[in-house]
DNA sequence: AAACAATCAGTACGTCTGTCCTGGTAGTTT
DNA sequence: AAACTACCAGGACAGACGTACTGATTGTTT
């Protein structure tokens, strides 16, 4: 059972090639040279380049599950502006990441066997928007607000200001 | 100057491709299978295949452009209900297309000489915002939570019911 | 200590890839 | 009609790829 914490390297490893390279640079070899780790030891890991990119998406959906739901917590009295602040956060100092899961996120749209990990994506947003309003459909038009924020952030490669974005948030109190 | 209907023709094999098989299917070759040509003929029009991404990306963007415009003036008394058919529309008969067009989308996160491109995609959607609200924060946040509702729906490879996207978008009026 | 299974380094094979090169063909220009 | 140019078919090349195989190594079990 020695070979666990390789595995968990290798994921690491993937989610970084991810980031630098897109999905499309995610290979076999990419990953082992990231790792550090022979060819091999790959393939024993994850036999074709599917189950790793599946087990990448599903890692990643879980870190940040446990991230985002730590978060939670912490929305206190003005959680526009917090929201804003955690924008900010995921597309300034984790952009990488935060764009690298969005890639992985689109991949499910083409496979089914994905769309479970990516459903739970949504869980601890939605969890954040309920904290933020009660209404219900106000909570799910925010979920969706906030995905289009942050692709077209990502895209733009320029945040918008935090203070722009708190002010649009306040509207869906 | 006859090429030029092959340089078309050649482009639509593309995004025809990226329905089918995603960016990452796209290459020379598969292009020129799907277009019924030789492989010179797409190395000729674009020598890389980045130029063909590129061209791709913004021929999808123009036409896109120019469709959604058309639908623009049709938004009468109803909006609400009148967008909600529009995202079916993009999601049911024309998902494939959409998925496609969210996958170009993303690339530009990575390309910054397709960020122009990608920037008018969301021309038309702000248009028709602002017929939809006069209030421009709010418009900000429509064209979001319309990005995020279908990118959402892609995803979960279940568009959201029509009345429950009106009754959502009908708080942002 | 001996047998075992998990783990991985090294290597190899066939396939697909991007891109280039050599011609040939068919419209255009002179 | 002759020269020219745009266009594209066919094939070639080196490289990267996924994946499977062969042994070594190393921790675990008996």
């Amino acid at each position: 059972m020695r070979g666990a914490l390789r595995r968990d390297e290798l994921l690491r490893a993937t989610v970084a090639v991810i980031e630098r390279a897109g999905v499309a640079g995610v290979s076999h070899r990419a990953v082992a040279a990231e790792a550090g780790v022979s060819v091999a030891s790959t393939t024993y890991h994850f036999a074709t380049l599917d189950d790793l990119l599946v087990a990448a998406l599903t890692g990643a959906a879980e870190d940040l599950t446990a991230e985002l739901h730590e978060r939670v917590t912490e929305l206190g009295a003005r959680p526009a502006d917090e929201l804003a602040r955690l924008i900010e956060h995921l597309l300034v100092y984790r952009r990488g990441r935060t764009l690298a899961e969005y890639e992985l996120y689109l991949q499910a749209a083409r496979r089914p066997e994905l769309r479970e990990a990516a459903a739970a994506w949504l869980q601890p947003l939605t969890e954040i928007a309920r904290t933020f309003t009660t209404n219900p459909q106000k909570a799910s038009l925010l979920v969706a607000a906030l995905d289009g924020l942050l692709l077209q952030s990502l895209v733009r490669a320029r945040p918008f200001a935090q203070a722009d974005v708190a002010a649009l948030l306040a509207h869906l109190r």
